[in-house]
DNA sequence: TTGGAAAAACGAAAGACTTAGTATTTAGTC
DNA sequence: GACTAAATACTAAGTCTTTCGTTTTTCCAA
């Protein structure tokens, strides 16, 4: 027997339609649909039923311009981010996040820009202490 | 006849199994159950289940011993650790690793000392280029 | 060689996810 | 107030996930 579980994270299309969202800030169906990328051809219908989703899980609230509802996140991008990591640290890098930037320095390709600018902010942290 | 996409991510439960793995290297249904965290209790047959779907969609393979298989990972924890990054820093970051570390170094409460250790690894990787 | 215990194979059930069709409601227009 | 176009509500099908029960197979010991 499995209890339902609130759902904390977003689902593949969730987060498709939760990344509109946060650019275009607000908006209704038609805006959503229209903001998907290129060549995605979702019906309406389906495109409701998700932000009816969004909206049950708490992700996103709505208000009513006319006939028509309008779509808001309720969580930020930075949030989400945010939680995203934790989550990821935890599962799957022993809570330790500093084997989790090693894993992304050793293994992805990245730029010598990309590792100067990572430092860089490494250093203010630092630097601002805070922690 | 279609053959069955395999998913290139690990649902929740298949996480928790090839996490066992990870650590066992090897072993037969009995010996991942045994190595479950406290308190899970999962019928054999779950298990047997579970490892068959990893079989299947091919995070890990089995070998026959006597009547009982054994089963061992195919992907390794670091390989799937920079699978995992690679895909969270696409979805959710633009593509962009240093707003990832931005992101888990501002909102995470990470120690001073994790910090100096993240630091720590980013000279030594800027210093060994090798990029 | 056969009986029994342990393991594997099979598949079912419940819930969640994705997609979309049909039915109903609603805001504005004549 | 009735009509119509557009939006929302409801529902369903198909697949995947998680769990576990039932049936079949397999190895070994008596």
């Amino acid at each position: 027997m499995r209890q339902k579980k609130k759902s904390e994270f977003l689902t593949e299309v969730e987060l498709e339609f939760m990344t509109v969202l946060w650019n275009i800030q607000t908006g209704s169906v038609r805006d959503v649909l229209a903001n998907l990328e290129e060549g995605r051809n979702l019906a309406y219908t389906s495109a409701a039923t998700i932000l009816r989703i969004l909206e049950q899980k708490e992700f996103v609230i709505s208000t009513k311009k006319g006939k028509t509802f309008v779509y808001q996140p309720v969580l930020t991008k930075d949030a989400y981010q945010a939680r995203s990591l934790k989550n990821l640290s935890e599962k799957l890098f022993d809570d330790t996040p500093a084997s989790l930037v090693a894993r992304l320095v050793d293994d992805t390709d990245l730029t010598e820009e990309s590792l100067e600018e990572i430092r860089a902010l490494l250093d203010r942290r630092l630097k601002n202490g805070s922690g």
